[in-house]
DNA sequence: TGTACATCAGTGAACGCGCGTTCACTGATGTAC
DNA sequence: TGTACATCAGTGAACGCGCGTTCACTGATGTAC
């Protein structure tokens, strides 16, 4: 049966929502279309009517999730030591569905199609060029090249960090890692010995 | 047909071999059992002969990668920013078959079996343990757990780039990545502002 | 405003395919005598 | 040393299953008159 036009857009973001969180929690490969319908309450014949394949839902919810994050970024900037904490806790490393997905997918991006590696690489770029816009306006010591690379530096260390505590099995050695990188983030610690 | 004691831990050796290549390459998931023991010149009837399933393969083969990854790294410990180096290079980003296998299966770890992040977890611990282990025989100012979370954070930063990077489409953007993981390990620039 | 009908979102059966795993069979190996 | 035979690594067909995707059909929507 036809639906209303309005119905439909609910439907359609349904979709992408469902797939942000079970693409999250385990990945793309593991996830199937019907999954994902049924999360957003419909069959997976209707999935087709909103997207071309699972790829491009693929491609289409890594861009959402991350404009997601970039805006929660954005919000949280006034007090980093506040938001790498909350990166580097308990609570995210359990919450794959609804954490950053970038800690999620990350070595999964590079093996995807060049529609989702051109999707992660637009908004990694847009993350990075908003970082860099922050520290222009906040007036920081660091600016342009500099703040570029003090945030994929912290980027590149978080979410290593939150990829190795999800493998691990052992609560004592999660915990290690996590509070290994804060240490490194916060200057708790300088991080600059051994091999 | 039955063949030698000798020839079959030959075959046994080359489906762990074969499988950690591909496994780096593609993940555990988008790799088959046919792929594997075809590469290792058999069928793959034969796989069932020398592993109880695949996810046993999954879990040897991450821990023997992550051995040989580990006796890489001893080898290199006298020149660390050497080894930082070469990690953090294009040469390691393309070359995902032969690469460090945590960098190649960071994420995915923590949606294996617990029989996969069980010898994760202890490969992880072996080489966390080593690298204090070298620290305090080298005499550096670091030892025991500050060396220790010296090592995690590192291991973190680089392991995050390299995703990062992989999944990166712009080689600009990838190289930035990799530039901004190296000043911040290897004491280039404080990575110290911004959001 | 009321009516007739074209549109199209959603359903669910079906398709083709590839996966991990099993198993009857083969024949070289290696051991018992 | 030579011979008979039990063992078992490897082969390849087959099994059961679940996947992404397609499509004929349904019936509420929304538009043309």
């Amino acid at each position: 049966m036809k639906i209303s036009k309005a119905e439909s857009a609910r439907h359609r973001e349904a979709l992408l929502q469902a797939a942000m969180r079970l693409f999250g929690e385990r990945g793309f490969e593991k996830v199937t279309v019907a999954e994902i319908a049924a999360g957003a309450g419909l069959t997976h014949g209707a999935f087709y009517t909103h997207f071309a394949s699972k790829e491009a839902l693929c491609a289409e919810s890594l861009e959402t999730a991350m404009r997601e994050q970039r805006e929660r970024l954005a919000r949280a900037a006034p007090d980093r030591a506040a938001y790498v904490t909350a990166y580097l806790s308990e609570r995210h490393v359990l919450n794959r569905a609804g954490g950053c997905p970038i800690a999620a997918l990350s070595c999964d991006v590079g093996r995807e199609s060049p529609m989702v590696r051109a999707a992660f690489t637009r908004s990694l770029a847009a993350s990075t060029q908003a970082a860099s816009a922050r520290a222009s306006a906040a007036g920081q010591p660091q600016e342009g090249e500099a703040a570029r690379a003090a945030y994929l530096a912290r980027l590149s260390t978080m979410v290593g960090a939150v990829a190795l505590a999800r493998g691990v099995t052992d609560t004592r050695l999660r915990d290690e890692i996590l509070a290994a990188a804060k240490a490194a983030l916060l200057g708790g610690s300088p991080a600059q010995a051994g091999t």
